[in-house]
DNA sequence: ATGACTGTACCGAATGAACGGTACAAAAAA
DNA sequence: TTTTTTGTACCGTTCATTCGGTACAGTCAT
C-alpha cells in the first residue's frame, strides 16, 4: 500500500490528539502498521507524517477551496461553495483544524511557517473574491482576515461547548460577516 | 513560598506547551523548583498543576471578566471595559488562550467539563448585558457565542499569522460584531 | 533557656514505563 | 532472484512519579 493510504488517519490523530499527543504507539495501533513499516512508509519519523499530511491538505486546499471560490456566482454563492468544501473538511465542525493544533507544543517551531503560509493563501484567496466584487483592496484583506476568524472561533467553540450548531451557524452567516 | 507563586509560570508553560508539551522538566526548569518540590505542592502531579491554573482562571474572570460586564454604562463602554481585561489576559494577542489549547491532546478528557463550563459562564455573561440592554434572549444568547469565537478565532489567527493586530481589531471590532 | 520534637519546604537520585527510532532477518511480492 | 514490506527485538532517552533524606523555622515540655 502506498503512504498516501494512511493520510487520512494520521490526520485524524494528530486533529485528536496533537503532534505531542500522537505518540508512535497509537499511530502503529490506528494504521494497523508495525513501527518499522511506518518507518519505511516514513523515514523521516513524526515530523514527516506531519509533513505529509500537511501536504495533502495544501493539495486539497488547492483543489476544492480556491476552485469553490473562483467558480461563477455572485460572491454569496462562491463564499457558500466554499463553505460546504469546509463543511466536509471539519466534518461539519465535529473535527478540529490540524492547522490550529500545529500551532502549539513541540510542532510549533517545525511546521509554524508552513502553516501560516496555508492560512494567508487562504485568506489572500477570500479576499481576492471581494476586491473582484469591487470591494477595496484593504478592507477585503480585513474582511478575508474576519472570515478565517470566524471559521476558526467557531471550530474552538464547537469543541468546547461540543456544539457543532456553532460551526454551522457561522457558516451561514459567513457572508453577512464578510459583507456588512 | 506557598504553590500559589507557580500559577503564573505554570499558566505560561501549558500556554506555550499544551498539557503533552509541558514536560515535568520544563515545568522544574521554568520554576526553578526540583521535579520532588513540584510533587510537594501539588501531589496530584501535573493534573493538580492545570487544575490549579483553571481555578485561578476562574476566579480572575469573576473579579475581572463579569465585572467589568456589570460596570455602568452602556453596552458598548461595557463591552469595551471587558476587552481592556481580555487584553490584559491574553497580553494584546500574544499569548493563545489556555481553555482552547486544554481542548486537545491527553487534556481533554480531564479538563473538557471544566472548560466548557468556563466557557458557557462567559457566554452567558455577556448575552445577559445584551438582554439588559433589550434584545432578545435569544438572539443575544447567540450573539454572546459570536463574541467568544471572534476573540478566540482571532487569537488563533495572531498565533498563526504572528500579527497581533488581528486580536486588536477584533476587540476594537466587537461592539459592530455584536450589535449589528 | 535549652533540648527534643514537628511540620514545611526542598532536593538528588532512582524507579519502571513509554518515548522516538533502528537493526536485521523473515516473508511476501515483483 | 531481487525488491519491497514487515515482525521482533532492541537502542538510548525521556517521561511522570517516588524514595530517602536534608535544612530549618516553629513549638513544645522541661
Amino acid at each position: 500500500m502506498p503512504k498516501e493510504t494512511y493520510i487520512p488517519c494520521l490526520l485524524g490523530l494528530f486533529r485528536q490528539y496533537g503532534y505531542d499527543g500522537a505518540t508512535l504507539s497509537k499511530i502503529s495501533e490506528a494504521t494497523g502498521l508495525g513501527k518499522a513499516s511506518l518507518y519505511h512508509h516514513f523515514p523521516g519519523g513524526k515530523d514527516e507524517m506531519v509533513e505529509t499530511v500537511l501536504d495533502y491538505l495544501e493539495k486539497w486546499l488547492g483543489e476544492n477551496i480556491l476552485p469553490a471560490l473562483e467558480s461563477e456566482g455572485d460572491v454569496v454563492t462562491k463564499l457558500g461553495q466554499m463553505c460546504l468544501r469546509l463543511n466536509e473538511l471539519y466534518q461539519g465542525g465535529e473535527q478540529p483544524c490540524v492547522f490550529a493544533i500545529l500551532l502549539s507544543g513541540s510542532a510549533r517551531d517545525v511546521f509554524h511557517a508552513k502553516v501560516k503560509a496555508l492560512f494567508r493563501g487562504w485568506i489572500d484567496a477570500m479576499a481576492n473574491v471581494l476586491i473582484e466584487s469591487g470591494m477595496d483592496a484593504q478592507l477585503a484583506k480585513q474582511r478575508g482576515e474576519d472570515a478565517a476568524i470566524a471559521i476558526q472561533g467557531s471550530l474552538i467553540l464547537s469543541q468546547a461547548l461540543d456544539d457543532t450548531t456553532l460551526f454551522q451557524r457561522t457558516s451561514e452567516q459567513l457572508p453577512t460577516i464578510i459583507c456588512r
